[in-house]
DNA sequence: GAATATCCGACCCGTTTGTTCCATCACGTT
DNA sequence: AACGTGATGGAACAAACGGGTCGGATATTC
């Protein structure tokens, strides 16, 4: 059936909400269907489980994420806008993610090779992102780097630094301070001297 | 002891933060004691139950948002200055408090009268302190009303209807937005027109 | 009206959780 | 050393919870 998938959806959607704010062990199938305002067994004939809609969610949201960073990009045209545009939208979406981080180092450690599944691919992502980027920059002769390559791993590199700040709940505006020196550091030392 | 209350109030402020997280129920005993790092049952030395530590934890929020609230008076000198800083802090420590309904309407009804308690001392502590920030407008000349003690009831009226779109989650941008209507609409209805 | 898709109330049962009990520790006083 | 006292936490428990199952009800389709 069509609904049937329409639902699913549905039930990600909602499921994602609870999950983000609850975490994964808080969050009930009980709370889950009455959000849904269904019976809580029916869910059982979309999901086979709590775990199952649990992936699909964290699925999801990772579509979700790279649709949002691809989005950033298109939406300036020059190189350093592209990058700034990137790393803020990245920055934002992933505080978002505490939570399943926070679910995910709650106890349960199951889901543990799942996720990093999902994580080693959007690694892979980003990193051609970002050297496509660089790589552009450097040809506009906006940017000023030898290797693209290694360029973008260390910028990876630093704003996986900036995750684990992070998700240790810092106060907003020291997020925004080290997300700023993180930006002029980056563009200070790539930007072409004029 | 002196270190007693102290170590009371510790309790207070970690159980503050937990519990504005995961709500009443979902909050267990065991995360507050590992937060503090201290046994379980070591707590009931200091609470008898975690319903007290709620109602403390409750309480001692309330206090921190009536400081918060006259701090902002004092923080600019001009009437409008002076409620608009007021309806904003407000708004954005009500926004904080969100939590706390959340747990009150969970499911356990049993502290509902406590909570209506301290809602309306505190409704009666702000009526007092808008209806001064009119009249004291009123006698400087920026304000010009007829009736403080009324003008001031439809204040709190207005700001008490924000509580619940506020509480139901909508965007940011739309929050604001609302803020800013409201806010105009108070000063346009209530500013001399020069 | 049979067949099938969807939904739900009631139940099962292992786990969680608030709370109690009691042994222990730290430590100042006698 | 002995003792009293403030403070701690491990163990145990009763009650509630929560994920999952099952049989049947209800809706939809043919």
């Amino acid at each position: 059936m069509v609904d049937k998938e329409e639902y699913r959806a549905r039930i990600i959607r909602t499921a994602s909400r609870i999950f983000s704010h609850y975490g994964f062990r808080k969050t009930t199938m009980d709370e889950i269907s009455r959000a849904l305002k269904k019976g809580k067994s029916s869910i059982y004939y979309y999901f086979p489980g709590k775990e199952e809609i649990f992936e699909a969610v964290v699925l999801y949201e990772a579509n979700q994420l790279r649709r949002r960073l691809t989005a950033a990009i298109k939406e300036v045209d020059s190189p350093p806008d592209k990058l700034r545009n990137y790393i803020y939208v990245r920055m934002r979406e992933f505080a978002k993610l505490s939570n399943y981080y926070n679910a995910v180092f709650d106890k349960n450690l199951d889901h543990y090779e799942f996720i990093e599944k999902i994580r080693a691919r959007y690694d892979r992502e980003e990193l051609a992102i970002i050297r496509l980027l660089v790589y552009v920059g450097n040809n506009r002769g906006t940017f000023a780097v030898e290797d693209s390559e290694y360029t973008a791993m260390a910028i990876q590199t630093m704003l996986k630094g900036m995750e684990v700040p992070l998700f240790w709940r810092r106060r907003e505006t020291d997020i925004n301070y080290r997300l700023e020196a993180i930006l002029t550091l980056i563009f200070n030392g790539i930007m072409k001297k004029q």
